[in-house]
DNA sequence: CTATTTGCAAATAATTTGCAGTGCG
DNA sequence: CGCACTGCAAATTATTTGCAAATAG
């Protein structure tokens, strides 16, 4: 799924802005790679980022791929998921926001909501140490999960409470 | 840290009982491998369980902690906490909660609230497909990081917004 | 007894690192 | 023009798998 033009545009002028003032040099496979993660809703994952790139940089190396990425991470321009199933994933969304997971196949997808956002942490929490920031992670059932699963049988022995993504690779 | 002496009989108490339906041996190895994750409020990797293990059972292997840790998942005995710092890391707690996680240590501690755990998911989640259930992650520093790096200096690049630990192996 | 389970060692997957050449500022 | 950046290949780390020997029920 494609991010809207507008909001690309935003990111790469942010991305731009914060490599010169980090001192950073604007090569063109970061650019590239930067731009691979910023333009869709999915959080690709390095090798994912890789293929996308290798399309329009074809020498890219997917080390190089793997260090833009935490560089850009260090920059605050991306944050990254654990891995479900196998390799970590990295998200430009920039915005406070919080995560759809599907139990299934591991797609993800951003939500926003005042209501999470200004969650009331529960004071015992205090005494673990300081609060950062909070984010909700809802797992389900994606829609093409749900259809093709169903086409099989029922429910098999899927909803085993919050368990993340043990994948069948 | 450890669980409270009634609360670890339970979950061992619960795990005999789910072996025995599921039709799994209950081995030795077994035993102690759920015993050493279901005693502690950490949530060890396989490796951590591995080396508590050996301790009992000297001649346990890695990749039988492995096998076993996945297996205790599969009977929903155990769930994971995706890898903050390179490895997977089980928890043995059934109960619905949420974590605090230490951005800086990766140190992950349990906390429960009827007012988190009855959250109002928006309803454009619907669109997404079915959900089946919300887990809250708490982000920030803990106590013994604070404490470890203010005796340094102040503050560095620490509040990078949301972004889990990119740790220093 | 006998199907499961274990331990070992070797295989894989994801990610990182050392180094010599290349290109941005 | 120099130092940060890149590509390559080799190294590491986490985890999985095939197989013969061991063992729970």
């Amino acid at each position: 799924m494609k991010v809207e033009e507008s909001e690309l545009n935003g990111r790469l002028e942010r991305f731009r802005d914060t490599c010169r003032k980090a001192g950073v040099k604007l090569t063109q496979q970061r650019l590239e790679i930067f731009r691979e993660v910023a333009s869709t809703l999915d959080h690709p994952d390095a090798e994912e980022v890789y293929r996308g790139v290798r399309d329009r940089v074809p020498t890219v190396s997917l080390d190089t791929v793997y260090r833009t990425l935490w560089m850009l991470h260090d920059l605050g321009l991306v944050s990254t998921l654990g891995p479900r199933g196998g390799s970590m994933r990295f998200d430009a969304n920039g915005n406070p926001h919080h995560h759809y997971v599907c139990v299934l196949c591991g797609l993800v997808r951003d939500f926003e909501s005042p209501a999470l956002s200004d969650l009331e942490i529960p004071r015992g929490v205090g005494a673990f140490g300081s609060v950062l920031a909070a984010r909700v992670e809802v797992r389900g059932l994606c829609r093409k999960c749900a259809k093709t699963r169903s086409a099989g049988r029922g429910s098999e022995s899927l909803i085993r409470p919050a368990s993340p993504i043990r994948d069948s690779r």
